[in-house]
RNA sequence: UCCUCAGUAGCUCAACGGUAGAGCAUUCGGCUGUUAACCGAAGGGUUGUAGGUUCGAAUCCUACCUGAGGAGCCA
C-alpha cells in the first residue's frame, strides 16, 4: 500500500457523502463530540469484531488508536451498503463515515453512526484472519506474531514499550547526559563471559554482535562527560526460560568523574522517573493488561539497599542454599525482594563472580563496586552496573588474571593512560522493565518480534 | 546442555484399549441494542512422524521431530 494515511480514497459517486468528513483517530473520539459533535467523520481501520441481529449490525473498527464500535441500521442505510457491512469478515480494511456521539452502551462511550462505508479489501470467506476472538496457544500466536499484534493486549504491551523507551531518553536527555552510539559489530567479547554470535565479515575477518555498549561507553564517557548509548544486544546463551531473549533492548549510561554511589543514585532516579510517567500516561493499556497499579505506586525513592553479605544472610534466613561467593537465582530474587513494594538494591558483589573491569572495594578487594537493582514481583534483575577500575596497572593486571588477550584491549587501556577518573554505569533491560510494568507472565510479549532460543519467525 | 510436560478439525479442547466429538471460526437461515451476542442447520480429520504390542491403538511401548515450562547463565 502506497497510499498516504490522509489520502481520499476513490468512492463510488453513489457512495459519495453530501458533507465532507473529517478523518479522525479513534483515540481522538472524546475530544472530537466535545469540540465538534454532530459533524461528520471518517474512520480508517480493520474490522475488530461484528455483531449482528437482523436489520442491525454493530461492527467494532480498530484503527491503532482504539477501539470503536459502529452501529449501522437497515433502514438507514442503501441495501447494498447494508449487505456488505452484514457479511464483512474479521480484519477486512474498511473506511466508515458517520456521526460520532457519546454512547454508554458501547464498549468505550463513543459510537459513530454509520453513514456509509469503503470496504478496501474483504478478507476472503476461504482463509479467514486464524486469530480468533476465542482463546489461543502460545505456539500459534507466536508463529502468527505479525497478526497477533493487532490484538488488544499485545498493542497495550507495545505502547508501554513505547512509554518506557521515550522516558528513558527524555530522562537522560534532561540530565545532561549525550546520546552516542556504540557499534552492533564488535571485534571480541565485551566481558569475555557470555556467548557472542559470531558473524562473517568479509573474507577472513569474524566479528561478533555485541552483548554490551559498555566498553566504548567508557571512552565516550572521557570524551563527553555523562553518556549513553540505547540499542539492541545480543547474548548466544541457550537460555530456556521467561526472561530470556537472545536479541534485547539495553540502555547504558556512564558518567565520567562518578563513583558508585553515583551510579546507584542515577538508577534509582530513572526507575521512579519511568514507572511514574508508564502510570501517568498509558493507564488505558495498564487497565488492558489488568495490572494492579497499586503495586507501581509504591515505587518511590529511597529502594531499599543492602549488601551483597546482608542479602546472602536474609537469603539463608529464609531457606536459601546460596552460600557467601555464589550468584542469586531467580529464586533468591524473588525472595530477596518479597517484603518490599520497591526495587530492592544490592551492592559490593564478590569481585570473583564479576566481569574484570569493576572496580574493587579498597577496604576490601573481595568485594567489587558493582549494584544490582532487582524489581519486584520477581521480575528479577533490571538493572546491572557500578564503578570501573580507573587504575591502568589494576586493571591489565584483572586482565591478566581472566586471561584476556592484553593487544585487544589495547585501546581500553588508553582510557586510562590519558587522564583516567573514576567513572562507573550501569545497564538496563528493556524488556524485563517493560515486563514488569506489564505485569507480564513471559517477556516475549513485550519485545514486537521477539528472538528466544528456538524462534527466529516471523 | 540437562530435567519435566504436551502434540486430535483452521483455533481451543474432549474421547484414556472397542463407531473420533464439542465450542469458536467459515457457509446458509432467524433476530432493531449487541458486549468473546444469541438460536437453528451444513461442510470440515492419514489423531506430529516411523516402527512395535494387540483380534482391535488417538489411547500402551520405543525412537525421532516440534513446541512449552523449569535449571544453569544472564539484563
Amino acid at each position: 500500500m502506497s497510499t498516504a494515511p490522509d489520502a481520499a480514497v476513490p468512492l463510488d459517486d453513489a457512495d459519495r457523502p453530501s458533507v465532507p468528513a473529517k478523518r479522525i483517530a479513534i483515540g481522538d473520539a472524546a475530544d472530537h463530540v466535545k469540540h465538534s459533535a454532530g459533524q461528520p467523520v471518517e474512520i480508517a481501520g480493520w474490522l475488530y469484531n461484528l455483531r449482528k441481529s437482523g436489520k442491525i449490525v454493530f461492527p467494532i473498527v480498530r484503527d491503532g488508536t482504539g477501539l470503536l464500535q459502529c452501529v449501522a441500521l437497515k433502514t438507514a442505510l442503501p441495501e447494498e451498503t447494508f449487505e456488505a457491512l452484514k457479511h464483512l469478515t474479521q480484519e477486512s480494511s474498511l473506511i466508515v463515515r458517520g456521526r460520532l456521539r457519546a454512547e454508554a452502551r458501547a464498549a468505550g462511550g463513543y459510537e459513530l453512526d454509520v453513514e456509509s462505508v469503503d470496504i478496501l479489501q474483504h478478507v476472503s470467506e476461504e482463509h479467514p484472519y486464524p486469530i480468533t476472538p476465542k482463546d489461543h496457544g502460545v505456539d500459534f500466536l507466536m508463529d502468527h506474531r505479525h497478526l497477533w499484534l493487532r490484538s488488544k493486549r499485545q498493542h497495550a504491551a507495545i505502547r508501554v514499550r513505547h512509554e518506557v523507551i521515550k522516558s528513558i531518553r527524555d530522562y537522560f536527555d534532561s540530565n545532561g547526559f549525550t546520546l552516542v552510539d556504540t557499534p552492533i559489530f564488535t571485534p571480541s567479547a565485551c566481558e569475555g563471559t557470555s556467548t557472542l554470535f559470531e558473524v562473517d565479515y568479509f573474507e577472513d575477518e569474524k566479528v561478533y554482535l555485541t552483548q554490551s555498549g559498555q566498553l566504548y561507553n567508557e571512552a565516550n564517557a572521557m570524551a563527553f562527560g555523562k553518556v549513553y548509548c540505547f540499542g539492541p544486544t545480543f547474548r548466544a546463551e541457550k537460555s530456556k526460560t521467561r526472561r530470556h531473549l537472545t536479541e534485547f533492548w539495553m540502555v547504558e549510561p556512564e558518567m565520567a568523574y562518578a563513583d558508585l554511589e553515583d551510579v546507584k543514585r542515577v538508577a534509582e532516579d530513572l526507575v521512579v522517573y519511568i514507572v511514574g510517567r508508564v502510570l501517568e500516561n498509558r493507564k488505558e493499556e495498564l487497565k488492558t493488561l489488568e495490572r494492579d497499579t497499586s503495586r507501581l505506586e509504591t515505587v518511590a525513592k529511597p529502594f531499599p539497599r543492602m549488601s551483597y553479605d546482608e542479602a546472602v544472610k536474609i537469603l539463608q534466613s529464609k531457606g536459601s542454599e546460596i552460600q557467601w561467593g555464589g550468584d542469586f537465582g531467580n529464586t533468591d530474587e524473588t525472595l530477596l525482594t518479597e517484603d518490599f513494594h520497591r526495587p530492592v538494591m544490592v551492592d559490593r558483589y564478590p569481585t570473583e563472580i564479576k566481569a574484570f573491569y569493576f572496580q574493587p572495594d579498597e577496604r576490601r578487594p573481595e568485594v567489587a563496586l558493582g549494584v544490582d537493582v532487582i524489581a519486584p514481583e520477581g521480575y528479577g534483575e533490571i538493572i546491572g552496573g557500578g564503578q570501573r577500575i580507573h587504575d591502568l596497572k589494576l586493571l591489565e593486571q584483572r586482565l591478566d588474571q581472566h586471561q584476556l588477550p592484553r593487544e585487544a584491549f589495547n585501546w581500553y587501556l588508553d582510557l586510562r593512560r590519558f587522564g583516567t577518573v573514576p567513572h562507573g554505569g550501569f545497564g538496563m533491560g528493556v524488556e524485563r522493565f517493560v515486563a514488569w510494568m506489564c505485569g507480564l507472565e513471559h517477556i516475549r510479549e513485550t519485545i514486537p518480534y521477539p528472538r528466544m532460543l528456538y524462534r527466529t519467525r516471523p
